[in-house]
DNA sequence: TTATTTAGGTCAGCCATATTGACTTAATTA
DNA sequence: TAATTAAGTCAATATGGCTGACCTAAATAA
């Protein structure tokens, strides 16, 4: 049956190959975020500061709910986080045009550690991808992508648009 | 210069499109632990506890030093994590030949944890690679794996002997 | 055989990151 | 004017990490 199903589907793969994937995912995403974590701590920063700090240099003028909406954090838990990142002068606040609403933007303080943060991860990404062909490249990105729930996908072609 | 960068190498990715390749691990690795995450919560264990119980699972009698060499965290975190389990029945512990270690294996409950939360897993990531085709696939796994640091290389082929 | 190393455990305290729930303020919109 | 929305805050709780100090028992090296 086992040889059956590779038979008619050249594709498939079976558990024990898709546990690989499994372990590859932890691995990878582990040792990708160990980089910007040993200059956060520095700070006496968190990936969480590092999220932030990514997400408003991505999209200048974000609001609160914005961001939270990417996160999918609660706001008690963005507060702790964006207050330090604001008290130490990484992240500006100003008002909206809608005077409830906040625009987040970063300072330069803010720019430097988030391109620095960047740079190493964007450095260990092209470093790796280089050695691939563009066919590979493009399918890895539409594998991580087709693993995101729906709801999550509009929020990526958002924040890209 | 950019342009000649990339006429010279086809394959050159500019920072904006590694900058969607970050936001992609970040999207896709958070969704794909949010199914397990709810089974969890009702046992009152954690992402950590799945760890555990996977490797566990992979590895049968895996002593604590190999698991802590595999997971990265210190004895004193594990402890907490692996006590519950035992102490709950998913995790049963023997003595080694050398009666120094300690050998770890699933209970039959323990199995069937593991199988319910690598199932969702499993499902998700085999749903998402049926709609591509093999290269693609090998693709994905060969990018994943030249993302882990050598050290870790070796920890995934050695779960995987 | 004694000394050292190794595997594992434990106690205590600390920090980061998340949660829920309840409540407030100010501004916008119906 | 009433309802909704954006943001903030206080308090309590859980999880998952960490460091440091210290212990036991077994294996191995001097």
């Amino acid at each position: 049956m086992a040889d059956l199903n590779n038979l008619l589907s050249p594709f498939f793969l079976n558990d024990k190959e898709i546990r690989k994937v499994i372990e590859l995912l932890f691995f990878s995403y582990r040792d990708f975020t160990s980089g910007p974590d040993k200059i956060l701590e520095k700070l006496n920063f968190g990936r969480a500061h590092h999220r932030v700090i990514y997400f408003v240099g991505k999209k200048n003028h974000i609001t609160i709910k914005e961001l939270l909406g990417v996160l999918q954090i609660t706001k008690q838990s963005l507060s702790r986080v964006l207050n330090q990142l604001v008290s130490e002068k990484f992240i500006l606040v100003s008002t909206g045009t809608d005077k409830r609403t906040k625009k987040l933007s970063l300072t330069e303080k803010g720019k430097k550690l988030e391109n620095e943060l960047s740079t190493i991860q964007i450095k260990k990404i092209r470093e790796v991808i280089n050695r691939f062909d563009v066919e590979n490249i493009n399918g890895f990105k539409q594998i991580l992508y087709e693993m995101i729930e729906d709801n999550n996908k509009k929020t990526f072609q958002e924040i890209n648009d």
